[in-house]
RNA sequence: GGCGCCAUAGCCAAGUGGUAAGGCAAGGGUCUGCAAAACCCUCAUUCCCCGGUUCAAAUCUGGGUGGCGCCUCCA
């Protein structure tokens, strides 16, 4: 597989350091509120690229953190009167309602800072030792000018961002690049013991400090968005390199932004959207497929209108998926003749959806090939001819692999219906049988009411739920 | 000011040198009691504009125009 690694600019062929594992970590959510449509992004896209690795046959472990302690979070605590533990626990099991229904996996682990202060201290400590480091008033910075090579993720110029940087009177860094890895307790806020007095830790230290602790001292891909890349990930960089010596991630990827109607996303401007506010319209799986229709390095926009494509694209997506089912009920038992040979031509699917998931992750191309794979089976199972349910079944399978990778199609109605429903059903296809057309149809929009629809196909009445 | 991205049909979108994928919408057809679903056909001689390189450019290059992002917390 091939990566756009962020640090170089360059599509590189993906190689992790052991040959069956791959170690992803992935800046998670500050949990103070719902995640927006923004959050969703790299939780989707990324997921997406463990799904497809794991896919690949490699065992992958993804570290995520949740951000449980920061300015945001003590600001929320205070204006909803809780402690800033009783608002993580709270958004944090939100995060899994909506992550979830994603289909976003869970991570393999999911640390949290306030649960990790011991590695981020002894970080810290080492950081000072190094000279990379120092205190001022309870507080603590990194020297960035010091680390060799600070800007080459971003490409920033250092020389340029330090010269044109404000120095703040009262500033008590030694340049106004440094940044602070331990901030000294204000009045009223959660603090933790450390040799510099009570505080609590600065942003980009918890992910050096979580990562080291769970995935080790180099990690194969770090993930993130793309506004993250300066500084927090420069500046994990930073901490991570000078504090074990050795190279922190071999891979950068960096998603784009997502937009509202061509503009940027922004309370201020009214149009913030949070996934829970959108699934109230539209289905959480219409948001991922939504996600993956164009390539994650690309800015994306977000409207109803684009929702609404996405909504009738995944239908027949779905629909592909119900006609092999309904079609499963009244097969024959056994492979018929011919039908392995079929089987075999829709491995050219396979490859092609690999193929294009290969290359940095092509979801919009994958896609594709999934479209072209239903249209192929609906063509191949709607004929005429009589088809095992051995074949339907592994075409099935063969379909829903890919569509699982890319986690839709997951929503599968395989309930039953109850007795109340059934009995409409009857009393419809009896209405039908007597050419009472009136009262069938009759039937037919009140149970489209109840979100039944009936088609009517040459091997008798089906049903889906909507 | 510094750094960087984007521009493909009504809409979404793939395509980094070889003659424009896929989806949505729309129109026509087959099937159906009617629908729905499905299938078939139609839907960009052309990829923002102007030059250049090449046998060949949406793809490379120079210059425009128009959007956008980062440089401060931010996915």
């Amino acid at each position: 597989m091939k990566i756009f690694n962020a640090e170089t600019r360059e599509k590189e062929l993906f190689v992790p350091i052991d040959k069956n594992e791959v170690r992803i970590y992935a800046c998670g959510p500050t949990v103070y509120n719902y995640f927006h449509l923004g959050n969703a992004r790299p939780f989707i896209i990324f997921d997406t690229l463990r799904r497809y690795l794991e896919f690949r046959g490699y065992n992958v472990k993804f570290v995520q953190n949740f951000t449980d302690i920061d300015d945001k979070m003590i600001n929320k605590a205070n204006e909803e009167g809780i402690t800033v533990a009783e608002l993580a626990k709270r958004f944090i099991a939100e995060y899994f309602t909506d992550a979830s229904a994603l289909g976003v996996k869970a991570a393999t682990v999911h640390p949290r800072a306030t649960e990790n202060i011991d590695a981020i201290i002894e970080i810290i400590k080492t950081l000072i030792e190094k000279g990379f480091a120092y205190e001022a008033s309870g507080d603590v910075y990194y020297r960035a000018q010091k680390f060799e090579g600070y800007g080459r993720l971003s490409h920033m110029p250092i020389e340029d961002l330090a010269a044109g940087a404000r120095i703040s009177v009262n500033d008590i860094k030694e340049s106004p690049l440094d940044f602070a890895l331990w901030k000294a307790a204000k009045e009223g806020e959660p603090f933790w013991d450390s040799p510099w007095g009570k505080g609590r830790p600065g942003w980009h230290i918890e992910c050096s400090a979580m990562a080291n602790k769970y995935l080790g001292k180099t990690i194969d891909i770090h993930c993130g968005g793309q506004d993250l890349a300066f500084p927090h990930h420069e500046n994990e960089i930073a901490q991570s390199e000078a504090a074990n010596g050795v190279k922190f991630a071999n891979y950068w990827m960096h998603n784009a932004y997502i937009n509202i109607d061509n503009q940027k996303m922004s309370k201020s401007a009214g149009n913030f959207f949070t996934v829970r506010d959108i699934s109230k319209q539209f289905d959480y799986e219409v948001i991922r497929f939504f996600m993956l229709s164009c390539h994650y390095r690309s800015p994306i926009n977000f409207s109803a209108e684009i929702l609404k494509q996405a909504e009738a694209g995944l239908a027949r997506l779905y629909n592909c998926y119900n006609n092999l089912k309904f079609l499963s009920e009244t097969a024959e038992v056994g492979f018929l003749e011919g039908e392995k040979e079929i089987l075999d031509t829709f491995g050219e699917f396979r490859e092609k959806f690999i193929d294009a998931m290969d290359d940095d992750l092509n979801t919009a191309d994958a896609i594709s090939v999934i479209f072209d794979f239903a249209r192929e089976l609906n063509t191949v199972f709607c004929a005429e001819s009589v088809h095992s349910s051995d074949m339907i079944s592994e075409a099935t399978d063969m379909y829903l692999e890919l569509c699982d990778v890319l986690g839709i199609v997951v929503k599968r109605s395989e309930d039953s219906l109850d007795s109340e429903i059934e009995e409409l059903i009857k009393q419809r296809t009896q209405a039908r049988e007597n050419k009472d057309y009136a009262t069938s149809d009759m039937i037919r929009d009140k149970l489209k009411a109840m979100n039944i629809e009936l088609l009517d196909t040459p091997s008798g009445v089906k049903w889906i739920r909507k």
